[in-house]
DNA sequence: TGTGGCTATATTGTCGACACTTTGTCCCGT
DNA sequence: ACGGGACAAAGTGTCGACAATATAGCCACA
């Protein structure tokens, strides 16, 4: 029932592969933020070719997961508070305009589909299991960023920003009491695409983002502060 | 006094090189919409290995302008209705953001010279020198973006969609007489930024892109009637 | 002792060759 | 004549080696 399970990416080359196993090792801090790439060390760990590891860095680019610079090579990015405003500035633009597109283009099955969602999702909230909290969310905000219809939207949010949106929070470690506030946000936002209102869906997922960027913020910001 | 000097990027390897004459030839449309990317034949075109040429696809291929599929080939993006309508809405909410970052970052130096910049382009409307008036609603839109000082935003409209942008303008065409009125709209923007007004910059931004797309459509999809 | 330049080393960039996948064609069988 | 399967050709994916560039350490010299 999980729409991941729709967007489960095969890996059919090797760069394929390993791009994904680096990618997992960078987005989950196996491999630390900050630390640089080396190819040829990295060619030998995972035992493949260097064209292999260049290509694997390359769209590791793409997803602004590393940065490189010519003749010089590629480090993992590191993660700061004015990075995760920044990306959270441009996650509330571009998620905003997913929920106003999905309010205008998702069919009525799936708005149910989101409902039915939503409410299994309460149950799992009542019941306090906060191992799918995390899950949910993701699950949550995939169905409405397919929803938009709208493929560079889909593009830019699931190949690129939310790899280093699970970053942060994988990172900085994401439980936390904002668990059943997110839900009725969530409801709200439903009930707008529900209604086809995209103005409100939009603002909704806003505000939505913006106050989950804060929750985050508090914990990037407060230990350098704990730290003097 | 044109501030796309200040992000002239210089080629520093081979790969470099090859991807700027790719990308140009693809959004001057010399390589067709559409068209398959072959590497042996670019490497021997361009006299230089596959590698580099493998290279420079994977980066087209960031930009969107290219689609790659395994084991089958890189082909330049097609041209559609849709694609362009996606295309900016994303524009859209990106840029309104840009707009409203620029509104709260942006020094008075730098508005002083955006508002100088609006002058110069209104003697240019005046005296009706077309020919820099595409370059002057570019520079015009780099400025906004660059004043957000948002680099996930800088990084996805300045190497990531606009250069497709830009394609669909000039694959299709893009004096007309919209001139005028998009510099009133550029005027009550830099207005709303001088003031500080996050809130109406970005709606007005929003407006300006929303027009600029109704107009590049028509002149998409009108053709598309008449070929009856 | 500190600084400048030079060499040595390590790393990235580029290349040509080989392996695997896809695709088009031809032949065979029905 | 039509469909299916083997074969051949072309193209992409991967590899190891070489070339070019940056970094670190050393030595000479002021």
């Amino acid at each position: 029932m999980n729409v991941t399970q729709n967007l489960i990416e095969m890996p059919v080359t090797t760069a394929d592969k390993t791009f994904f196993q680096l990618r997992k090792a960078i987005v989950e801090g196996e491999i630390g933020s900050g630390v640089k790439l080396s190819e040829t060390e990295l060619s030998t760990t995972y035992g493949v070719s260097r064209a292999v590891i260049r290509e694997s860095i390359n769209r590791l680019e793409s997803c602004h997961l590393v940065e490189r610079k010519a003749n010089i090579g590629a480090r993992v990015v590191t993660l700061t508070p004015q990075g995760l405003v920044q990306l959270y500035q441009v996650r509330e633009s571009l998620e905003g305009m997913a929920a106003r597109l999905a309010a205008k283009n998702m069919s009525d099955a799936e708005i149910a589909d989101l409902n039915s969602l939503l409410s299994s999702h309460f149950q799992e909230v009542k019941t306090g299991e906060s191992y799918y909290q995390e899950a949910g969310d993701l699950d949550f905000h995939y169905r409405i960023i397919l929803g938009s219809k709208n493929d560079h939207l889909i593009s830019l949010l699931m190949n690129g920003i939310y790899h280093l949106v699970r970053m942060y929070r994988v990172q900085l470690g994401m439980a936390g009491p904002r668990v059943t506030t997110a839900f009725d946000e969530h409801k709200h936002i439903v009930q707008a695409i529900s209604n086809r209102d995209e103005e409100l869906a939009e603002m909704l997922m806003r505000r939505h983002i913006l106050y989950s960027k804060n929750n985050i913020e508090h914990k990037l910001i407060e230990p350098q502060l704990v730290k003097k």
